[in-house]
DNA sequence: GAGTATTAGTTAGCAAAGCTAACTATATTT
DNA sequence: AAATATAGTTAGCTTTGCTAACTAATACTC
């Protein structure tokens, strides 16, 4: 009992390994689901600050979010104010397919928790120490 | 409070991030931490072995080891009994690198769960719902 | 014991996902 | 007006991952 970071990489190729198959049918990687999950929820967005909060840079960024509007997932379109910026929503298409997803990989979690039997006050917590964890390491990073 | 996995892998990046910092006066990637990591605690091994518990696919675990190889980290000798089977352990010199970076994660890892502010019972917790949740994952996939 | 099936490791070839460095074109600050 | 910062882009590279298909050795089956 001693090696928390150890038990939650080790977890991320199996997770993974099943996200890829829910995403499968959908012609969808993670990093891209991911992606359009951030916008989805942030949306109106631009590239800079899904790079910001994916943590990832901004090339990364760039080539998931062409794919995506390749896919006719999302749009982007030119802002009015600052000529530099644009604004990435999701199409009708890609929120239809988004909804979809985000519900089957709702499914699925339910599914493995329920197999796991775990404690609902516990799984909070265990969410909470996730998140904060988080903000920790990125309030770290912008010192 | 729902999402458990959106929490999980919004961690990942920021972390693997630290990670990098950590790894890279070693010359070493995240990926190929985790085989060393793998191979140090199993040892002697075989890339089968290595590739199962990793739940990475064999040429995937093969570059690595590979990699690891002409680092001089881990070695690998012929089996006597099975001679199709190599057996794959850490160099006196793999062995001091591999205690190094593992003391300073280690060190991270503490430095984190204070500053975040974690009961020790809630962790043990929360780990012990990741190792589960992994189990689970590796089972359903061997079914 | 011959023939078949499985297993360990390898090779080739591909794509996704990540990076840094360096650029353009706008905005912002001084 | 000039200098600095920011949004997005491009080029080019590496790592990490995959599948398909192979060889050689072992294990299974009849």
């Amino acid at each position: 009992m001693k090696n928390f970071l150890y038990s939650y990489t080790n977890l991320y190729r199996p997770y993974i390994h099943h996200i890829n198959e829910i995403l499968e049918p959908f012609d969808l990687y993670a990093a891209q689901y991911k992606v359009l999950h951030d916008i989805a929820y942030n949306q109106p967005t631009t590239l800079v600050q899904v790079s910001k909060r994916s943590f990832i840079e901004k090339p990364t960024a760039r080539k998931i979010i062409k794919k995506l509007i390749e896919r006719e997932l999302i749009q982007a379109v030119n802002s009015k104010e600052d000529k530099r910026e644009k604004f990435l929503t999701l199409t009708e298409q890609g929120q239809n397919q988004f909804d979809e997803i985000h519900h089957r990989i709702g499914v699925f979690q339910e599914k493995c928790l329920k197999a796991v039997g775990v404690d609902e006050a516990e799984l909070n917590k265990a969410q909470e120490i996730l998140e904060n964890l988080r903000s920790y390491l990125i309030e770290e990073e912008t010192e």
